[in-house]
DNA sequence: GTTGAGCGTT
């Protein structure tokens, strides 16, 4: 009974799904399974893992049996400590059984009592606000044309695909805010924006061998090339590694996966900006 | 080895 998450939800008939948040990364099912057991049935424990390294994501959902010993558990473990980080417990919102949850007795048995007086930090604000404004604001939408409107909505799900992909890479590649104190209190976020997006270019440009290196080292025979630093690659001393003369080269493959760094910045592939230098008098013959 | 706002799977 310590196997959680092997076969999907066992039943979801009459539990009562609790998030634990700010977990650590390594905290697994089997770890939050003796804290929540001690204060009732716990009939299911589920961490969602990414699914391209498969790391939790850092939080958790324990299902209990009774409304009754979640809600004790949310009272006496949201706040502790748990392998040095503070978990933060409350009840579900969003999940398959959330509408009989708010729906159900949990509404009425437990009207409030849900967020405990504690000085954490404020983290209320994510996608719940957001879907609750956007929704707002859709329904007051009387007056858009309509091309506008499949644009916005073109526009809508591309965000949401992106959002729904990984928060994690948006944020690793597209940093838009780093830090809230910019945008709150000075008014150059446009021109730290505009600076940021040439100096990108120059970037791009520039540092060329990024390391990109993020398949932990998986498929690259280390035994050859740990002792002694011989070259693998015993070819002449040709600087062009693209046997092919023409064309890019057709394997782009190199861990074997994909390449989830931003390469695709240019679809077509090279900018009209570094054009061969094969002929320099084309820009005065223009 | 890293990160840290948030809402979920076979």
């Amino acid at each position: 009974m310590s196997h959680f998450g092997r076969s999907g939800p066992p039943d979801i008939a009459d539990t009562y799904s609790l998030l634990v948040l700010n977990i650590t990364f390594r905290t697994t099912a089997d770890d939050l399974y003796p804290l929540f057991h001690k204060y009732g049935k716990v009939v299911d424990i589920f961490i969602p893992r990414d699914r391209r390294t498969g790391d939790s994501r850092g939080f958790a959902f324990v299902r209990y049996k009774y409304a009754d010993e979640a809600q004790k558990a949310v009272e006496r473990l949201d706040g502790i400590v748990v392998d040095g980080r503070e978990i933060t417990v409350q009840f579900a919102k969003y999940g398959p059984n959330a509408e009989r949850i708010h729906k159900g007795k949990v509404s009425e048995s437990f009207p409030k009592s849900r967020y405990r007086s504690r000085s954490r930090s404020p983290r209320r604000r994510h996608r719940d606000d957001h879907r609750d404004r956007d929704y707002r604001r859709r329904s007051r939408s009387r007056s858009r044309s309509r091309s506008l409107d499949r644009i916005d909505h073109d526009r809508r799900g591309r965000e949401r695909e992106r959002e729904r992909d990984y928060r994690r890479r948006s944020r690793s590649i597209s940093p838009r805010r780093p830090s809230p104190d910019y945008s709150k209190g000075r008014g150059r976020g446009r021109y730290i924006d505009e600076r940021r997006s040439r100096s990108r270019s120059r970037s791009r440009s520039r540092s060329h061998s990024h390391s990109q290196s993020r398949g932990r080292g998986r498929g690259r025979s280390v035994d050859s090339a740990s002792p002694g630093r011989q070259s693998p690659s015993p070819r002449s001393a040709s600087p062009h590694r693209s046997p092919s003369p023409r064309g890019e080269s057709p394997e782009r493959n190199g861990d074997g996966g994909r390449s989830p760094t931003s390469r695709s910045v240019s679809p077509r592939g090279q900018p009209a900006d570094s054009r061969s230098p094969s002929q320099p008098n084309s820009d005065v013959d223009k």
